[in-house]
DNA sequence: CGTGTTTTTGAGACGGGTCAATGATGGTGG
DNA sequence: CCACCATCATTGACCCGTCTCAAAAACACG
């Protein structure tokens, strides 16, 4: 049973276009679920049958070939959206990635829903929108870019969306900063198209030339950030 | 001045979801425009002013790197919905690659009549959750796939999504199709992250091998739609 | 026809992939 | 608490696919 009003995205998700009585009964066909790093919450190929908001955590959405080779389409933060409304089947598997926690609904349930609460169709859409924009600008990276740009990209835009959770920036140098990673090597691999011998050299290349260091695995301390921007091209 | 009563699309596009009177409403904020084969609609960076439908001809939507590299990161086709409303800037340009004739509306004028007409919202929902499903489709094979997975990729989709305009299929034997390309080996090379010449290549290759003919730059026949699947991956 | 553009073809270079070995790291149980 | 082992990451050597640069060919249009 989910209880939306101490939910901490409550003002984030899409939820927040309701007001407290529609909330309740948003409420009552939802309910939270934890899902530990590397469970899955969707198959690729099934068809869709639930959906679900962030509360807490960051999962990724994934494509595979038939040969095994994988591809991370996507990547979701505490508030975002995850699944596939309004009939089709999923093309991507989602995955936690770190230990989460999600809202479920059935998709059938919440398909009707939405239908008869226009305010979070609007919500809905304002986002997808938004992770269109996202995702067409992440096509650029995997078509034209070169490891390094990637490396560099990759970077930057994990600072930007980290913000806040596993992110500290130090407001005195804001060239500085520092990330904890919820990808493994083999992760950043598969959002950046490339191999994980590659990413792990464009890693020893950034530490050398001194734009940043590797305290351990799954943190990267940004010492030039300015630097890697320039360099993502 | 739009005439939405004799719109080709009309059944298709966002639109089908008013009735005649609210299709009048929107008639008096809409217009047609004519673009002609090169022309640019929306420029990549500008703030979003404008939104459409694409009433016939094929577009691109394109970004580029500061130093010239483009990836095209979408096509739409006749009934496809152009643009980004609520807010933000456009990520990408938009430019006609065939003569192209679209129902443009300023974005102002839209997203207020789109707020008041949820049956609308929920076609743009449907439609953009369609789009993002194609986009993140798009991303395996920028990611992970060889040159001739692309290439093979490509003429199965365009086969797809030609079909009714500039694909023809004799019924009688399916395995074999012909196309005709709205893009210039240039613009292949920019929506599978190749370069021209790798491209060129690719075709040839496919014809010494009997999967396709070419009978002019513009035009693909398929003669073997089984094998191409096959070596898309 | 002549001229500019697009496409094809060729030769060579290079970035990133592949394969294989080594080195860290972290969790588990003795 | 430490030794062990499985997993993950790094490094190296080599290779292959795609890019680059250059030239020739095909095509489109006046």
């Amino acid at each position: 049973m989910a209880s939306c009003d101490v939910c901490v995205v409550r003002n984030r998700a899409i939820c927040s276009a309701l007001d407290s009585r529609e909330l309740s009964a948003l409420n009552a066909i939802g309910r939270t679920r934890m899902l530990e790093a590397g469970e899955s919450l969707i198959w690729e190929g099934e068809d869709s049958v639930l959906v679900a908001n962030v509360i807490d955590g960051v999962l990724k959405l994934s494509t595979n070939t038939e040969d095994g080779r994988e591809q991370i389409v996507g990547v979701v933060y505490p508030s975002d959206f995850i699944g596939r409304p309004f009939g089709g089947t999923t093309g991507h598997g989602v995955t936690a990635l770190t230990e989460a926690e999600v809202c479920v609904f059935s998709r059938r349930d919440f398909d009707a829903f939405a239908r008869e609460h226009p305010a979070l169709e609007h919500k809905l859409l304002e986002r997808t929108l938004g992770e269109l924009d996202r995702t067409r600008r992440w096509m650029l990276l995997l078509g034209r870019k070169s490891a390094s740009e990637k490396m560099a990209s990759f970077l930057v835009e994990m600072s930007e969306r980290l913000t806040g959770s596993g992110c500290r920036v130090d407001p005195a140098s804001p060239n500085r900063r520092i990330l904890t990673l919820p990808f493994s090597r083999q992760q950043i691999a598969d959002v950046l198209g490339l191999t994980i011998e590659t990413v792990s050299r464009q890693f020893t290349r950034l530490r050398n030339e001194g734009v940043i260091d590797i305290p351990s695995r799954r943190e990267v301390a940004i010492l030039d950030f300015d630097g890697l921007v320039a360099e993502a091209g």
